[in-house]
DNA sequence: AATATCAATATGTAGCTACATAATAAAGTC
DNA sequence: GACTTTATTATGTAGCTACATATTGATATT
């Protein structure tokens, strides 16, 4: 076969991506089965079957065997955010990261964290206090609590040098990781922290992590004002 | 072969993941050659190239032709987020979904809007305020303008009825979409609308559609005090 | 009529082959 | 020595086959 006629799979895809668009197939509507696709396009069914499940991922389509595919009557919007290290994510802007620990101490964990974890208490973890600085400017102020059981080689590390979040993340790689954006005022003390004014508008962005059942890490992230957070197309 | 035996691509995947896990293979490691891993686990080619796939897209590894697999050095958290339409939302918590219309009319744009869509003024879009309530309490304030060159079909739709938001979502799909999350203080027609108090700290979510490169719509959606964002895991 | 059984069907998955593509290393050319 | 060309290599992709699995609808059994 020619090989410049060869349809891919995304081009697979996105041709049944328009035909939902232009509502050749409308939403509610069960769309012909792979097989009739791929002859009527002159490709393997395999092509329409990797198409087909980009579509079902991103939320467009509803696939069940034998019941074949379906246009989703409420197609859910879904996107991906990444959150990189915040030192990358800095120096990806342009800006100059520095770093201060405030505080380190083992601390009887209040409830809330405990609840993050999903533990009972009462336990004694490390509470971590930092401020990250983008061109000496107060960036992003995290408040953070570390699994002594799970990551007990945290104490040998000298958090004055090395932000807490950069260590684990490159030495406590997580298999679960829960995350949760929302806002919040600034209290006297975030403000002071933050450089910034008594109840501005901020956002945290907290985020709790995992290896296997065993909680290692749960931070909250309050952000400096304007601070906006996008998704990756 | 035996079937029980056979390694579907997520066992795969789970036993590379597992040593990255363990340091197996550590950040910054290169990894066998796909073959190589192949044979080590006794399953085909493709079976571990599927797997590899997945750990590259969650962040985990990186792939390079000819360069290899290798581990990644700062593995970004990634994560989806899902947002459905908002009666959706409502109804899944259990709640009475309820929606008013708060005004609608053609005006001119400004340059905000225009930027968020990419495109120059002066132009003429439909301006929909609107508000939907959860068990009769306002939940979420939405702030939209919808570009009627891309969607002229909206004006024959009566917005008093059914919200711009279910509309557009069921009859206009997307090809595109970016989102922005961020910490907002209540003004005080934001603080009357969602029956709070001035100056509280509001989540925005602002999602921008287009249809190729034609602009859809683009919302502001100023959610009530406490709202919380979840990733999907 | 209610229930259990079985056949049919569309998607899901693994293995194999063949070739495409990108990145690199090696060899050749001026 | 700087440049171009060529070969090598690991991943990427499409096609095919064979079989697994879930679900539905038809048939048989009580």
């Amino acid at each position: 076969m020619n090989r410049a006629l060869r349809l891919s799979w995304t081009d697979v895809r996105d041709r049944i991506q328009t035909r939902i668009l232009d509502r050749t197939y409308a939403p509610g509507d069960k769309l012909p089965k792979d097989e009739e696709i791929a002859e009527g396009l002159g490709c393997a069914r395999s092509t329409v079957q990797r198409a087909m499940q980009d579509l079902s991922q991103s939320g467009l389509v509803e696939r069940r065997r034998k019941g074949g595919t379906t246009v989703r009557l409420d197609p859910v919007t879904r996107a991906t955010v990444d959150i990189p290290i915040t030192r990358r994510e800095v120096e990806e802007r342009g800006s100059k990261y520095d770093y201060q620990l405030i505080r380190c101490e083992l601390e009887i964990a209040p409830k809330s964290v405990l609840a993050r974890f999903g533990i009972k208490g009462p336990v004694k973890l490390l509470h971590v206090e930092a401020l990250h600085l983008a061109d000496n400017r107060p960036y992003i102020l995290e408040d953070r609590w570390v699994c002594t059981m799970t990551a007990p080689e945290i104490a040998n590390v000298d958090l004055t040098r090395q932000s807490a979040n950069e260590w684990l993340v490159r030495n406590k790689p997580y298999s679960r990781c829960d995350m949760s954006f929302y806002a919040t005022k600034a209290s006297q003390s975030v403000a002071d922290s933050l450089d910034t004014e008594l109840g501005d508008a901020l956002l945290v962005i907290e985020r709790t992590t995992w290896i296997g059942n065993e909680p290692i890490t749960t931070v909250q992230a309050v952000t400096s004002p304007g601070y906006q957070l996008f998704t990756q197309s």
